[in-house]
DNA sequence: GTGGTCTAGACCACT
DNA sequence: GTGGTCTAGACCACG
């Protein structure tokens, strides 16, 4: 897994981190029970700090993403991830907001929509080809 | 125009009233030309920071959605707001962060679509009244 | 509200910490709404490090007992604070693992319970004054 | 007896340990004089850590619950397992942390007298089955 | 002046 | 060698 991490984005590092390792659950790259790299070895290889990485992996299993035990942090059942309240109000915010800016900033509906199957085909990624096998 | 400001949120002060905006704009509660409230007038109005009504002011100033001259910031030609290519990528990367969770949280599509459309709803509101008559 | 923490102990800081608030509320030394000292106050006033506080003041939040906004964190409403199935959870196992010792150290009924009165005695404190009135 | 260890959890696997040891003995399922599996035999049949095992043997010998020889450990006599200060104190630390959480997240009495019957019961077991005999 | 983020580095608990 | 805790100190976002 490939993770690429922008310092000078304005989107902090441990939100990058926790969509990073979120796309590479969904191209099926880790899979139920897969132990991530650890804390500071993670941390040494994108060269950031080991609490940063922490962080990330915190939030990931506040959110049902991981699980973690004093081994380390591994991805969750799928059944876990289940979306609660807070998540479920979080996208339709987000969601609000890109509509709002979609309208007046006239975005067709049909670049709108390429927008959004681009970004699924990218998503599907290695899942994509496993399934056609 | 009534603008709605939550100050117990995560979405800071200035964000909210950028959207509050927007969607009097989207909601034709300001047409083309219209002026926007004083910085002042604003602030006191809404119990909140001069320097945030500012903020907002200036930002949308930025996205090309307001105009600034000596007597204040006014509502600018649609045309005006013609989605410059950082607006795009801020809109694509916050598209992809939604379709990241969508997947990972197991929403369906059909409760996806449920809340794209009960969006898109909302935002037409006034604009739909005031297009029946 | 006087606030102890003993650097030394074998619960954590934070942990300490955490406990120390939840018993300036039951106590009613801060009511729905207070805000409590900025964390680097707090963290200076105790002889603790910023970072410490900080978490304590977040855990404290992700349970529903606080709340922040921009402006800092505050005691929420009690109706807030509803024990959701994993705060139950820790309770129980925390309630059975007392019992055990209980069973195994032979500590009487009587013992037992008065441990119990004693304890609640002192966590109603104030608000216990205040009820006299 | 049947020991089950949660790798994933929360609690140390050696803490783990020594409850469920404690309640085999409440059970009777262990009696004054029985000796324990060696710390090899039941790391390997649990598939823990041998250290993992010889720790937890060794506080609950310090804990005067099992006691040492060179043939191995040995449930102890229950007047050995007598409290002294040091375990009072934890019990009734770990008692205040429960009543405060109980307070804060407002469980009532009823579904808290509920919950301490419930694991009596549970912890009676075996013992209530051998009583009946 | 408030909290948020990030870094650097130390010591400890668990296995 | 794993994560957890704590400290110290810097820079930034928000109001």
């Amino acid at each position: 897994m490939f993770i690429e991490i922008l310092p000078n984005s304005d989107t902090p590092i441990y939100t990058q981190l926790m969509y990073q390792i979120k796309i590479g659950i969904l191209k099926k790259e880790w899979s139920y029970g897969d132990g991530l790299p650890s804390v500071r070895s993670l941390a040494s290889e994108l060269g950031i700090n080991m609490h940063t990485v922490n962080k990330a992996y915190n939030l990931l299993a506040d959110e049902g993403v991981l699980v973690k035990n004093q081994k380390g942090y591994f991805v969750s059942e799928r059944a876990m991830m289940a979306s609660n309240e807070h998540t479920k109000a979080a996208i339709q915010d987000k969601l609000k907001e890109i509509l709002i800016d979609k309208q007046i900033f006239e975005v067709s509906e049909e670049t709108f929509n390429g927008w959004l199957n681009e970004i699924e085909k990218e998503l599907e990624g290695q899942g994509k080809a496993d399934a056609d096998i």
